[in-house]
DNA sequence: AAGCGCGACAACCGCAATAGT
DNA sequence: AACTATTGCGGTTGTCGCGCT
């Protein structure tokens, strides 16, 4: 109500309040801005910088891409694992979220979640990222080694216990194709095409060997750079607690 | 080459919480 | 205490680029 009533008395005052895309020189302007005057009182900074721009979108530009501390370029495997395994603590806190990820924003984790794992999810019939988490957070050791090595040095974090998941994993998958030279060909060709992907799911499938129509489907599970397993195989896996449950 | 659809990401909007007066 | 301004959050929309036909 108050924020309306200060926004129409802004662009009351210059009619000429530029929206979308943000260019190089505006981008110049509020950094150079910043390092001037500091962070914050985002209102006056669009007033006094030049910027034809509302604080509010200033602020956002300023946090979500030009703060010299944002991490680009893709999630990493250990990222990933992360915002599961808090979301399925606390749902759609995106900022709480982001706060355990160093460099990462809220934003960021949002579209994430939102154009990854979501539209994957509805791909299954059940709900099983939040089945598979479930079963990782009932286990506070496992939880516990994860956030203590987050939090003793957060730039270099690694997660002990997705990569011995992942060193598991990659030992089932290869010896579910030690016998299958034609499927271990085609489940290669398949992974350039799936790179894409970060996670599918398939409801069914109770055992571990990859057939053509798991390849042909896409129902495989990029669990590390470049390593792939059915979905069936990690769903069965985890559902029944045994990768978390070794772990401690 | 052009048109279309889709995915990924950036940006906007409305509302709530907080700070300041 | 009441009011206003500012900031932060989460949902949603807009835009762009790429691949496919």
């Amino acid at each position: 109500m108050s924020e309306k009533k200060g926004a129409l008395k802004y662009e009351d005052e210059s009619m000429e309040l530029r929206r979308g895309p943000w260019t190089l020189e505006e981008d110049s302007l509020l950094v150079h801005y910043i390092a001037s005057h500091g962070e914050g009182r985002w209102n006056l900074l669009a007033r006094s910088s030049g910027l034809k721009r509302t604080g509010k979108s200033c602020r956002l530009r300023w946090l979500n891409y030009l703060k010299p501390d944002v991490k680009r370029g893709n999630l990493t495997l250990e990222e990933k694992l992360l915002i599961f395994e808090l979301h399925s603590k606390w749902g759609n806190r995106w900022s709480r979220i982001a706060q355990h990820l160093p460099g990462r924003t809220d934003n960021e984790i949002k579209n994430y979640w939102r154009t990854r794992v979501q539209k994957q999810a509805k791909h299954m019939k059940i709900d099983g990222i939040r089945c598979y988490w479930n079963s990782s957070s009932s286990n506070t050791n496992n939880n516990i080694i994860m956030n203590q090595t987050m939090h003793e040095n957060p730039q270099e974090f690694i997660n002990p216990a997705a990569m011995q998941i992942q060193d598991e994993l990659q030992n089932m998958v290869l010896s579910s194709f030690s016998n299958s030279g034609d499927h271990q060909q085609h489940y290669h060709n398949s992974i350039n095409e799936l790179q894409t992907l970060d996670l599918a799911f398939m409801a069914d499938s109770s055992n571990g060997a990859v057939a053509d129509q798991d390849i042909d489907a896409g129902n495989l599970i990029e669990m590390a750079h470049g390593q792939w397993m059915t979905c069936g195989l990690l769903e069965n896996y985890c559902m029944n607690g045994v990768a978390f449950d070794q772990l401690s």
